[in-house]
Order: structure tokens, then sequence, then C-alpha cells
DNA sequence: GCTGTGACTTTTT
DNA sequence: TAAAAAGCCACAG
């Protein structure tokens, strides 16, 4: 048993984010049971680094926005992965957000 | 033990 | 419609 089982779920359900799908921290933290946890999911994403096998890039906000790509080391590398993975993203931005939506509550159920 | 901060979200002005 | 403020929970100092 982890110490941080918050931590533990998020990463969990961010690896769960199948190829080519991206998903929010909203949808994460709701999943978890709290919508406004939401900054937490972030949180738990800025301690990634412990954590390898999370997809962080398939994280983003509600706007489908590349907010945490600072934390890829460079500003690109979070919109090259996703573009990598089938996932289009202009300026920061994922391209058919809504399509491309992955939403724990309803995949995971 | 208390305060500050944070890759967000929602509501109100 | 756009912009600003508040709310929230958990970790670090």
């Amino acid at each position: 048993m982890p110490k941080s089982d918050y931590f533990e779920d998020v990463y969990e359900v961010v690896r769960l984010i199948p190829t080519g799908r991206v998903t929010s921290y909203g949808a994460i933290a709701a999943y978890l049971g709290s919508k406004r946890g939401a900054r937490m999911v972030g949180w738990a994403m800025n301690n990634c680094h412990s954590r390898p096998d999370v997809p962080a890039h398939r994280v983003v906000n509600r706007q489908g926005l590349l907010t945490g790509k600072h934390c890829f080391g460079s500003p690109t590398a979070m919109q090259e992965l996703l573009e990598a993975e089938g996932v289009p993203v202009k300026n920061d931005q994922v391209q058919e957000w809504n399509r491309h939506f992955w939403d724990p509550l309803v995949e995971l159920q």
C-alpha cells in the first residue's frame, strides 16, 4: 500500500489512457470523486518524475490546452508526443478535442 | 502545526 | 460574451 493513494490512483488512470486519446484533469479528478481535485491531479503530474510510466502528455486541461508542456523539458515535447500518437496539436491546443477526449467515467465506468 | 503554492474547474461580476 | 475571483485538496517548507 503506497502512502499517497491519491497520486497512485491518478497515475493508474493516466496509464489507462489509450494511445491516441487525451483526457482532462477534471475528468480524472471526477473519477476519483472530487472534480475540485483537478489541481491535485496536476500536482501528481508534477511528481510524474517518480513515475516514468505515466504518459502525462495525454493529460491536458479542460480546454485541451497543453498546460504542463514545460514539464517535459521542451515546450514542444508534449505536442510532438501527442502528434506521434495520432493526436493533432496546434498552438499547444488539441485539435478535435471533443473527439479525442477520453473520459474515465465513461470508458472505465 | 501553520502557510504557501499548484500542469484546474466552476461561478459570478 | 469576456474577464476576474473564489473554491478545492494535497504536498512541501
